[in-house]
DNA sequence: CGGTATCCCATTTGATACTG
DNA sequence: CAGTATCAAATGGGATACCG
């Protein structure tokens, strides 16, 4: 989405949800953090245009979201890697498929489970805690704008609108 | 995004992503959260289009995201609220403003701080763990197709491809 | 107040073909 | 293998005007 009205960099929630929140990018990534990492698997896995998964690809690595490494020992391979800056989105997806999991349930049943390596148990929710680990609500957490606030966030969270 | 090639309920993950991964509607969310429920607070702090905000209200409420209520006293009033599904997205929004904040800071220093209310404390980074609250990662979980799984996701997941 | 209705235009999509 | 090039068609964005 291309918008003139808000400042690119007002929002983290929205900028992140810029840069990651196309569907077929949360695909590609799903398939990165399964290990999949070459153009050809992913554009006949997901069956992408080759244009757009060129355009998806491109656009993580300038984002620093994603490595792309030539093979050393056959230079026409290619391999994308998620960098930790990458790595790091893990929560979100895990949390964006809990949440389609639990609420736009398919009708046949579950369609992913997500178990722990070590004990075959079902991993936890993600959820929003303070440093001990307790769960917070909306209601819980304050919203405070720092310096970098624009003025609409400011605006927001005084709540004087 | 309106895609052919990919089957509407593939992945709990995109679907999710389809539904809330516009950055209108990652705004219009997060102002929900912050208490603002009309129409007009939302298209004049947003300066979003009119057509525009009321396409993406829809979907919410159509998705059961939002619920749209009218005012008793007022007929012409009406109110926006989060449902619990829409509340639960909560964890997916406050990790994707922590990753945005992190990795892609502003030049100026933070623009937002999410305190605990009750400590004034920052809030728990967001993470994926097991049942007792351990940290995992990618690597420490298994993710394991359903019966409602497809077959492609059963092909990814088994790592044939 | 809370929207609809139009309109236009820039962008994006996906198909197909081609290349180093 | 990993893309580029081209292109027609669809779509979505935003401005403006209007309505119950």
């Amino acid at each position: 989405m291309r918008r003139k009205s808000v400042e690119h960099d007002e929002c983290p929630m929205s900028q992140a949800a810029e840069d990651i929140g196309d569907a077929w990018t949360i695909l590609i990534l799903r398939n990165l953090f399964n290990g999949m990492n070459r153009f050809d698997d992913l554009q006949k896995h997901l069956e992408i245009p080759t244009n757009t998964l060129t355009d998806r690809l491109k656009h993580l690595c300038e984002h620093g979201i994603l490595t792309r490494k030539k093979d050393e020992d056959d230079g026409r391979r290619v391999t994308y890697r998620l960098t930790p800056k990458g790595g790091d989105l893990y929560p979100i997806l895990i949390a964006l498929a809990q949440w389609g999991e639990n609420w736009q349930p398919s009708p046949k049943g579950k369609r992913l489970h997500l178990l722990t390596k070590a004990t075959g148990e079902p991993i936890a929710k993600v959820r929003v805690t303070d440093q001990n680990g307790r769960p917070l609500k909306p209601k819980d957490v304050v919203p405070t704008p720092g310096p970098a606030a624009t003025e609409r966030a400011k605006k927001l969270y005084s709540k004087s609108w």
